[in-house]
This record gives C-alpha cells, sequence and structure tokens, in this order.
DNA sequence: AAGTGGTCTAGACCACAAT
DNA sequence: TTGTGGTCTAGACCACTTA
C-alpha cells in the first residue's frame, strides 16, 4: 500500500547549499507550504524518512530535523512501525512570542496606540519579584491604550527595567514594544504567560468601548531575554469580542 | 572565567544504559529537577557541550538532544559563542495536553463530575467540521459540570465521533474523558485551541454559582489522536476565579 | 585566537506495528 | 519478516562572541 504516500520530488529543485539557511529549515518550509496550500492533503501519508533523505541528497538526521520541526508546530503525527501522517483539520497559526502590536499588524490591521501614563516609579512587590529587582526600586511604568482600525482592543500596563528608562513616548506610540526592544538589541527568548477573565475594572470599560463591569480577557507576562534576564512585566487586558488567544499543544 | 560554571558530577552515577528511559531524557530530567529544586541557580551558565559529553561518558548529540528538551521547556537559554545558562524567574509548569479533570488532579484537588446531559444528535455544520463528518450525521453530544472540592469551575461541552456512543455516564461521572480516551487506545497527540472570554450565558450563572451575565473564561478545542483524526470537539467556559491558562512560550 | 553553540554526515542498533 | 520511527555514536565544519 504505497499508493497514496506523497513524494517530495519538487523539493530537490529550491535546495541551496550555499545560503545560510540551513538544510533542515528549507525542507520542513517547503513541507509546511505544501501542507497549508492544500497540495498535500490532509490526512496523507509521507515517504519514510530515509526514503526522503535519499532522494533529496541528505542525510537522515537532516531530514529527521526537518520533521521534527512540523511535528511541533502539530502539522505532522508520527508513528513507530506505521510512518508519518498530514494531522487532519484545518491547520492554525501558532501562538507566537509577539506582542499584541505585531499580531495587529500581522493580520493585516492597522494598529495604533495612545500612551495614558509613562513614568518611573517604584516597584511593588510582585514588580520587584518578577522583574528580580530590588524591592522598592525604581522601574519604567507604562499604561498603553491599543487600538486596531479605530477600535480599541485593549489595555496594556508594563513594567520595564531601570535601564530602559530612555525610551520615549513618541516610539512608544509608532511601533510595538517588543520592536523597540529589538532595535536596542533585546530580544524576547522565553515568557511565561498566564491567561483568565475578569470584570473591566475603573476606566477599562470606557477604554475599551465596552459595558461598566463587562467581561475582558486578561494576560499576565512575564518575558526573558537571551540571557535569561527578565526584560518585561505585563498585566494586560483585552475585548474579548476582539481578541483571543490561539495555540496549538502537542503531546511529548 | 570559568569560576561561577555549574557542573554536573553527579548525573553520571545514576545513568541507566540497560532501561527503556533514554539517556538524553535521563540527562534533562535530572538537569531539570535540579534547575526546579534551586540546586542550579537561576542565572547560573552550564559546562559547553562538548565538555558534559566527555564527564558522562555519551555523545555531543545526546547532551544537544536534552540541552535542546530544556530550552523547548523555557527552562535554558543558549547563545552562540556564549554559552548555555539557566532563565532567571520562578519556572512554571507548561500548559499541557490534558483535560481539566486531570489539571484538577495533578494539582491535588478532588475533581468531581455532574453529567447534565449525554446523548447522540445529528452534528451542527461547525461540529461537522471541527470533526471531519457529514454535516448532520450523528455525533455524541456531552455537557457535564466540573468542580472541585464541591465549588464549581466550568461548564464542559464536548462532541465526540458516533463511535464512541457506547461510552457509558457512569464512566464520565468517575473519570476525565481523556483518560476514558486513553483506555480505548485513543491518545490525543495534537490539538487546537482558543481562549477568550464572554459573559455567562443561560444556566452557566447557576452551573458555576456566578453572577447572572458575569464574566468567564472560555477554551474551544479540536483535539486529534495519533493517525491525525479528530477525536474531539469542545468548547467550554470556566469560573475565572477558579481556572486559568499558564504557558510558557519559547521564541525559535 | 579561543571557545561556544549550530549544522551536517554516515553509519549503527533498537522497539514497535503490520503482514 | 519487513518496514517504520526512536535512539545513539564519532566525528566534521561553520558562525558567532569575546578577549
Amino acid at each position: 500500500m504505497a499508493g497514496d504516500v506523497v513524494q517530495l520530488d519538487d523539493l530537490l529543485a529550491t535546495l541551496d547549499r550555499t545560503g545560510p539557511m540551513p538544510l533542515y529549515f528549507q525542507v520542513s518550509s517547503a513541507i509546511e507550504r505544501a501542507i497549508r496550500s492544500g497540495e498535500i492533503a490532509p490526512g496523507a501519508r509521507l515517504e519514510n524518512e530515509i526514503a526522503i533523505a535519499q532522494r533529496l541528497g541528505l542525510s537522515r538526521p537532516t531530514i529527521r530535523r526537518a520533521m521534527e520541526e512540523l511535528v511541533d508546530k502539530g502539522l505532522l503525527v508520527r508513528r513507530r512501525g506505521i510512518g508519518t501522517q498530514v494531522v487532519q483539520g484545518q491547520v492554525t497559526r501558532q501562538v507566537e512570542l509577539t506582542s499584541l502590536y505585531e499580531d495587529l499588524q500581522n493580520s493585516h490591521h492597522a494598529p495604533g496606540t495612545r500612551v495614558l501614563v509613562h513614568d518611573t516609579r517604584p516597584a511593588d512587590d510582585a514588580t520587584a519579584a518578577a522583574l528580580s529587582v530590588p524591592a522598592g526600586s525604581d522601574v519604567v511604568y507604562l499604561r498603553r491604550q491599543r487600538s486596531t482600525d479605530g477600535v480599541p482592543v485593549a489595555v496594556l500596563v508594563n513594567y520595564l527595567p531601570p535601564d530602559f528608562a530612555d525610551i520615549t513616548t513618541d516610539q512608544l506610540e509608532a511601533k510595538g514594544l517588543y520592536q523597540i526592544l529589538r532595535a536596542r538589541g533585546v530580544t524576547i527568548r522565553v515568557a511565561n504567560q498566564r491567561i483568565g477573565a475578569r470584570r473591566a475594572h475603573g476606566d477599562e470599560g470606557e477604554l475599551l468601548d465596552i459595558d461598566k463591569g463587562g467581561p475582558v480577557l486578561t494576560m499576565e507576562r512575564v518575558a526573558y531575554d537571551a540571557s535569561g534576564r527578565a526584560v518585561e512585566f505585563g498585566h494586560h487586558c483585552y475585548r474579548p469580542d476582539m481578541y483571543s488567544f490561539e495555540t496549538t499543544l502537542v503531546a511529548k
């Protein structure tokens, strides 16, 4: 029963061994594109690793690495003794490590930012613990209203370590926080976040243009840079009819 | 500056090459335990891969595999030319691919289930699409109230393919859905989920013991088994003061 | 220049599932 | 018995960072 096994000849032509893009990434990207475009149907079986490796002139570990990438993304399912299959059902994108600003940009909307508060203040205990700074020491405090196409989407509260005190309000109105950090050489690598819900408090109802006491989606996040240092602590609330979190989970 | 580099001698004694547990997993588990217990401090640098490999008598790829495991869990951060460091800040557990029942069990509470509805009915369009069954064909419908220590936590609505029609209400009262599926040889491998918020509808306020129209946290999930087939579609709502979703995100 | 992780190769043996 | 993915080895070369 090798009839409905998908072969991957077209990939051969596009492999580039001179550029900086890893071979395993070229392979996984090509397969991912084929799956998302429907060229490879949901449920289809792929050739085995060794056959693909020979066909593409690559080693088996390189192909394995490409496959693992796609398993982690929830696009493929593998079973020992059986083979590799494409997952049924429409594929949704991952929750990625981006700021809301970039999320909105990527969905082809025009994000807007209004900076409500931007100052430096002593950290409360929770913030000091999250950012690993001494309790009561100064941190940067931000409160912003985020909108898309003129409709308010979220109220964002952030705390940053004091060495980011020179970020300007103008920068914050023009770009996403993560973009500003990246331009300063700070890239976010890891984040812990908690998603919940509650009633809108204080002026949130007004800022989000929803009923007072209406439901909001909340997210708390502590983000770490490439050296493992905490660089951002935030607690945000979102208009639930404008935003939700999508995830793909893969059992290990 | 090799002064504050953590060495990993203790691991050597515990390596077992006879059992079924992979070596890379033994290594990553031991390091994970050391990090979570505080034996290795946040921010600490680890030895380089080759040194660890030699020290433990393993090959470099095996050590790499162990490290990758920990990077994916958000415990380690690696930089080319620099080294490997433990992430700062307290480590939170992953959102895993478990049912709410198991979540509550693992947090040492006594989960309870009340089956509100359990029947077979024609699938509406959204359900049929999610489960990849013909529109209007019969599916299993479940509505359950989940509580912990007597306090209501969630109202769970699930749709299952028709071959699960023989699951009994008694089974559902006694165990989590995923445990029942696993006992039938069905293991969940991949799931797509969306988390949001809204007002409580209909009898949800009563069932969750919250104010009518109060906020609830919602989750929609489509889960797939090892062959990539959709085996569960659910939309649930949670009492926001009793439940939230924690995630660790890692940039790729 | 030295040290680090990132990629890649070419094999080997094993556990598991189907036939 | 055959075919599959899972694990493991022992190297090699490269890109990047720091000194």
